[in-house]
DNA sequence: GAATCGATGGTCT
DNA sequence: GACCATCGATTCT
């Protein structure tokens, strides 16, 4: 059963956490395309420097504006597709941009924003779409709460300060991360 | 393994 | 005309 959008009209910070451990799923041909959530990025309101809403209003952005739960999809580098879940109420630009996914069933490598929407099939087509329902949603996790490690964004070092707040959401035990999570040396490497 | 680099197109100034 | 919330291939050590 799809998360409602309650669940996307919170604080960004908060659903880019809860999202760790969820499966997107993207009905399409009759066949389910899933993957669980591994890793999240917050983009948090107009002042936040590395979003796309920073500089106002604009007609790729405008889904960030809108209502919560809804889809953000934009091309980046002209071949890749990144997709965002839309948060807070509307005229609030905030979205969650999906990251990385543990791949289920038959679906490629997700470990990166290109990847993962490749491998589910998802491109500028669903941008806008409605998350609360098929074709494309995320469905609750199942099971205990992951263990969860915050790290600075990836590829947004021209956003000045805010470019290191802490609002990367990954699962500490995944090998599916589009960056690895770089652990404090401990003593002698293994294997 | 690390570093570099080209691809490729929509969006905004 | 410049700029990317990236990826994969290639070229180094």
């Amino acid at each position: 059963m799809p998360l409602a959008r309650a669940f996307y009209d919170r604080p960004t910070l908060e659903v880019a956490r809860d999202l760790i451990g969820c499966r997107l799923v993207h009905e399409i041909d009759g066949a389910r395309r899933t993957g669980r959530i591994v890793e999240t990025e917050a983009y948090d309101g107009p002042k936040d420097a590395a979003s796309h809403a920073h500089r106002g209003l604009t007609r790729r952005n405008a889904p960030m504006f809108g209502p919560p739960g809804h889809a953000y999809v934009y091309l980046i580098y002209g071949i890749h597709h990144c997709l965002n879940l839309v948060t807070m109420e509307q005229g609030y630009p905030a979205a969650v941009l999906v990251r990385a996914l543990e791949p289920e069933g038959a679906v490629g490598p997700c470990h990166g924003p290109g990847r993962l929407t490749r491998a589910l099939g998802i491109d500028l087509s669903h941008n806008g779409l409605d998350l609360t329902g098929p074709p494309l949603y995320v469905e609750p996790r199942r099971g205990p709460p992951p263990s969860i490690a915050t790290t600075p964004r990836i590829g947004v070092a021209y956003a000045g300060r805010w470019a290191s707040r802490p609002w990367r959401f990954v699962e500490r035990t995944s090998r599916h991360l589009s960056v690895p999570l770089v652990l404090p040396a401990r003593g002698p490497r293994r294997r």
